[in-house]
DNA sequence: TAGGTTTCCCTAAAGAGTTTAGGCAAATTA
DNA sequence: TAATTTGCCTAAACTCTTTAGGGAAACCTA
């Protein structure tokens, strides 16, 4: 039997972009073999099930992201560094809604500690130095944008900002503008 | 045979208890069946079918939520509001994981307009009548509330703030200490 | 380059979930 | 009490997941 050469890699990939045009959900090892006219079987030398098999593609969105967003803020610093690292999300979002999602999974602590999950947090933290907050309150403006964006590029993508005005993309820099002042101007806590 | 009196009411009732148990994406029509001692065929009187099911489950969480946020913002205003408002979302995630995620879940536009969605859209902005905002900027808002709350209950369930200090709940105060801030200080918007 | 070893994809099969079609008895209505 | 509707059933087709074991292709190695 002609051998075509499956990898975890080309398995994973292949997830990625069928993750982008169904839904990472509708991700399956069925579908998968289908595409590489392979049988399903076969998958299973190269990934152990299909939880490994989402799991790859999650890490493999992290990384692409990261690569990214390391791309998008080298040579850039304050707000010019938070709207471009912001955008990457964005754009990624919009673009590879599939891989997107994948990165949304859960994934157990030590999978996630392995992946470029670390990376992600880190850039945050850099793009905060061009702010001036010290911990904890850095970790909480990292969380805060984490959730922002997060939260932005889902709910955008599942249609929540769609035919209602102002378009999700003025909110997009008007949001963007907003956190630069707030992390400008980040409070101390109130007496309580 | 003995009825049962299976309802779609009930089905999403159980399946909201079941999701909260093993997770929103395991909720199965079989291990329905298998609760209500009942064939998995029964079901399909009831409910069109599996994301039928899901659909309503996800309507179901969205009504608890909106009428708990409801109780809570009555009576109270400004970052009073906010505050308990911002709770709610995050105590019903964090009591409620596999509703949360049902609420997460991309409703077709017809549905999602039919649904409490709205009311969740116009508590959030009844909350900023406390603060001086006029639209656009009222939207923007509302954007980046739902789009924190959402990005923030979703990253904590996801294990995203576990293991590292300080600890989610320190930063969730923070977070709406700063966002009270930055609501009482909106930025306009800067010459670009 | 022939032999052995490893690797890769195969067939086969079992288990679980989804969904539809059609039937019979229980509940409701007249 | 008879007629109708409703609710749960059996049966069956289909899809997806996963494991076990087999044979041929690819790769060493002498």
């Amino acid at each position: 039997m002609a051998r075509v050469g499956l990898t975890a890699e080309r398995l994973t990939r292949a997830g990625a972009e069928l993750a982008d045009e169904v839904g990472f959900d509708q991700v399956t090892a069925s579908e998968l073999a289908r595409r590489f006219d392979v049988k399903v079987a076969s998958l299973y030398s190269h990934v152990k099930n299909t939880h490994d098999l989402r799991t790859r593609i999650a890490l493999l969105a992290l990384e692409e992201l990261a690569d990214l967003a390391a791309d998008a803020v080298a040579g850039r610093a304050g707000k010019d560094a938070l709207t471009a690292f912001a955008s990457v999300y964005r754009d990624y979002g919009r673009a590879h809604p599939g891989r997107a999602a994948a990165t949304r999974m859960r994934l157990d602590p030590e999978t996630a500690a392995a992946g470029a999950g670390v990376r992600h947090a880190r850039m945050t933290r850099a793009i905060l130095r061009g702010y001036e907050l010290t911990e904890p309150d850095q970790t909480h403006a990292v969380r805060l944008l984490g959730s922002v964006f997060h939260g932005f590029t889902s709910l955008e993508t599942a249609g929540g900002f769609s035919h209602s005005t102002p378009d999700s993309e003025e909110s997009w820099t008007r949001i963007l503008d907003a956190l630069d002042a707030l992390l400008r101007n980040w409070p101390s806590p109130p007496t309580r």
